[in-house]
DNA sequence: CCCTTTGATCGTAGCGCTACGATTATAGAA
DNA sequence: TTCTATAATCGTAGCGCTACGATCAAAGGG
């Protein structure tokens, strides 16, 4: 029967096999566990892979297997240097053991998820990270079904499907005010990314609210219309200070709205943080320049990466590990709070 | 036989068909040409798909059919916005027309890019999408035999391998210092990341001192050791003013540097763009807010993603179409320079 | 009513690899 | 030397799907 014809000029590995005078299988086996086959013909295949550029085909392999090495990850957006450096991590120590990302973003869009869950699932993962602790009902189901370990990351505090490594962000809000308090400050500002797009800032900021009504404090709110903007948090700072004068500082969502509130201060002549006090979220390398320094937060950006690294190959090696994993934040306190 | 125990509980295509009451070759056929299928067992299937919550099997697929509907993409890093913001529109565009990414990362070592081209490939992808120009002989090999279509992205003026979206550097830089010097700046400055890491602010820079030494001013180049750093671009800044007084004006490879030679000048005291005319690369969301508001340039980050799916979509329609596309920039003029 | 045409459905043969038992080579013990 | 024990190699049967020609059903023409 005549078929399709055969895909470009890639070489099979029968054709390695039958340059190097081996069967198949051996040529199989040199690849996955080379120190099984005898160093005569190790030597005789890596000459014949060698003449023929071959390169295996991973699908082939993958669906004889019914393994793949695909970890697959979804977060809201690789545009967030938290996220980016979190992915950049969990791809390099993932890719070390041998494991390919898989990344898909929901852009922000719950509804998203399940669908780039499917699209993943449907490549047969090792395992699955996604951000948060909120799934649809569906693709809970999707995903208790599959059975492979999935991480849920960025987030602590609730059960989870399976391993969890984050942080609260409720904790973290409580932080900043306690140590706004400690300071003296009384009338707090919470500056925000929109709510319904950063689920953890709204966190930070139940967190934040709640241990300055403990303590007898005020706190306003404020959240930026789209996506982060560093002019539109000056704008919203400005009308935000001119309704509620009192206020003495604000706690912005990410650096880059507290870069902006800086510039709004340094615009309107306020020092920072004599007359308003500004902490930021994400020590983000630029804060330790700006003028005065900047009071921020460090989530552990690098750290889940490499904690979910490493339990997802203990997983996937058998070992049964811990599986809820709390890696905290660290305020790093400089001058403008 | 025995064999390995079937893949967890996902169902099969035939076992779909079984429920549904027809073979498989009609499941396949409704999942791909769903209107060549009667709308009787369409529904039929559909049906028996939802209640066993079938999820095809992508490598079987992709095995049977030797082709993925993968692209792969390859890239310095994700923690610069500027390739996460490419990255995101190309995921955007590319999704919708069922394409999966596939993203590698070299971080800056022009060495790994082989390594991730070889990964890559056994993938089977559909395309590829490369940072610029410079790959090993042996990366230019395995392409050429790969046989599918390949984007050399944000650069151009080379003759490149296939297809190419971007912008000469070259030509930035030069356009930076004719603005300059337009207005009235002759002692000038680049201040930049690291060359061998980011070979691209390299080109910027040779731009610039062409078309500086065309006109008679002088310039004084100083790199950053490491990754971009704000704190270090100020310390840089510092010692360069100080060796070098008569500098008027500094052209940063990025808006980072920029902020942080900003900063720089504010805490010295040096009026911008009196004492000092700072400009930035990148239009980044916060460079309108600074004080003074940053000039700047804006690289066409989304407009490539957009350019290339196009480009590789209807490549892999079949179209030919053009091949080398330069984006240019556009120079924000603020008032930093 | 039979024949043709068109559209819908199905059966078969792989895609390139891996798992695993079977077979063969090699080395050591008796 | 002969027999085991062990290591190295091989043959076979799929993994779950798609491509494609073959078959079957439905609809129209004479």
């Amino acid at each position: 029967m005549k078929r399709r014809r055969r895909n470009s000029q890639r070489a099979t590995m029968s054709e390695v096999a039958q340059l190097a005078d081996v069967s198949p299988s051996t040529v199989s086996l040199y690849l996955r566990r080379p120190d099984e086959v005898s160093s005569r013909r190790a030597e005789r295949i890596q000459t014949a892979i060698d003449r023929l550029g071959y390169l295996p085909n991973t699908m082939a392999g993958g669906l004889a297997s019914s393994r793949s090495n695909i970890i697959g990850v979804i977060v809201p957006t690789i545009t967030f240097s938290f996220f980016a450096e979190t992915l950049e991590t969990l791809e390099r120590n993932l890719r070390a053991a041998g494991y390919q990302l898989l990344i898909g973003n929901t852009e922000f869009d719950p509804s998203r998820e399940e669908e780039l869950i499917r699209s993943i699932l449907s490549w047969n993962p090792s395992g699955l990270v996604l951000t948060g602790f909120s799934h649809s009902r569906k693709s809970v189901s999707l995903l208790a079904k599959s059975d492979i370990p999935i991480v849920e990351m960025w987030d602590y505090g609730q059960e989870g499907l399976d391993m969890v490594v984050g942080f609260s962000h409720h904790t973290c809000g409580r932080l900043v005010a306690e140590h706004l308090l400690r300071n003296g400050y009384r009338h707090m500002a919470f500056l925000s990314t929109n709510f319904q797009r950063d689920i953890r800032a709204r966190e930070r900021y139940h967190g934040f609210r709640d241990a300055i009504a403990d303590s007898g404090g005020s706190v306003v709110v404020r959240e930026l219309a789209g996506r982060s903007n560093t002019a539109e948090a000056g704008k919203l700072l400005c009308s935000l200070v001119d309704e509620h004068p009192e206020t003495q500082a604000v706690f912005c969502s990410n650096d880059m709205v507290a870069l902006g509130a800086m510039f709004e201060c340094q615009r309107q002549g306020w020092s920072i943080p004599g007359r308003l006090a500004v902490v930021g979220f994400g020590n983000q390398d630029f804060t330790d320049s700006t003028v005065p320094p900047m009071t921020t937060v460090e989530p552990p950006r690098q750290e889940i990466g490499d904690h979910i690294a490493r339990l997802l190959i203990d997983r996937l090696k058998g070992d049964d590990t811990a599986t809820r994993i709390d890696l905290g934040v660290r305020l790093i306190v400089r001058e403008s709070g």
